[in-house]
DNA sequence: CAATCGTGGTA
DNA sequence: TTACCAAGATT
């Protein structure tokens, strides 16, 4: 398995994406904010979001000085909102404790809100070039493949690939071997009809030498979406993103003909200080 | 550990 | 068209 470093970091330095947080004139912060937009969503989308973002907050101090709301509203479509809550509370964080200043470790960065494993590793590595394990979907699903000769990782992390992952990190040059291993999933070792005549292990791949058996663990659940909460939720924040001010309650119940699950839905939301009662029937994102 | 949390592109 | 799924974190 220590031949899957020279092919893969070979492809890598020619098909690399020009990625706007990859450059070298970009900041800490800059990587941070990438790390928490690319949670779950796609590049594509995440580019105009994040160049926007950058552009109103070059710092975390200038985001900090700003409500909420607004970092809600400029999260757009993106996706799972409380993402937004989060990194405005982690810039928040990183004013009050850390001077300013992104931290440089995992264990600071960890502490930050929305900051889990991976996004800690992540800032660590490509923003201070630490090494760490950046154990991500296309690194875990690159190891299943090259290394374990399955074609899916688990639904959760266990020891043992872990393990694996620290086994193949390299000592020199890890930040490289973490966006490498990570752009060949995202690019070639794609979880639906990978690219295995254009991959650079494809010779050495422990699942292709095994016939690519097709994938044989407990069934990964689907995400049920219509009809769900999480798609009025949708709605309802959709309502109030595009609304220059508060909301009537009548505006609302146009989003969603159930009322009870409506109800449900905006008691969330402002539970998660996603949504703010302004007046006795209106709504606003958080001021 | 499992459930929850958005959105839109793609096959 | 439906189903899958994309650089996860939190509870």
């Amino acid at each position: 398995m220590s031949t899957l470093h020279a092919p893969i970091l070979r492809w890598y330095d020619r098909h690399q994406r020009d990625l706007p947080w990859r450059s070298a004139d970009a900041s800490a912060w800059g990587v941070l904010v990438s790390e928490v937009m690319l949670q779950q969503t796609p590049v594509a989308r995440v580019l105009p979001v994040w160049a926007a973002w950058m552009e109103r907050w070059p710092t975390p101090a200038a985001l900090a000085a700003e409500p909420t709301g607004e970092a809600i509203r400029m999260w757009g479509r993106l996706g799972y909102p409380r993402r937004a809550l989060r990194l405005h509370a982690a810039a928040t964080a990183i004013e009050e404790r850390f001077d300013g200043r992104v931290p440089d470790t995992y264990e600071e960065l960890l502490s930050l809100p929305g900051v889990g494993d991976y996004t800690a590793a992540a800032v660590a590595s490509f923003a201070y070039g630490a090494r760490h394990v950046v154990l991500d979907t296309n690194v875990r699903r690159v190891l299943a493949r090259t290394v374990a000769g399955h074609e899916f990782a688990g639904a959760s992390v266990t020891a043992a690939e872990r393990r694996l992952a620290e086994a193949v990190l390299p000592t020199e040059d890890a930040p490289l071997w973490a966006v490498a291993s990570m752009e060949l999933g995202a690019l070639v070792c794609t979880a639906a009809n990978p690219r295995c005549g254009a991959c650079p292990v494809a010779d050495q791949c422990a699942w292709r030498l095994a016939g690519s058996p097709a994938y044989d663990g407990p069934p990964r659940r689907g995400q049920a979406w219509a009809g769900t909460d999480r798609q009025c939720r949708g709605r309802l924040m959709a309502v109030l993103r595009d609304a220059d001010g508060p909301v009537h309650r009548t505006v609302l119940d146009g989003a969603w003909a159930d009322a009870e699950q409506r109800e449900r839905a905006l008691a969330g939301l402002m539970s998660d200080a996603l949504v703010e009662q302004v007046g006795p029937d209106t709504y606003a994102l958080p001021g």
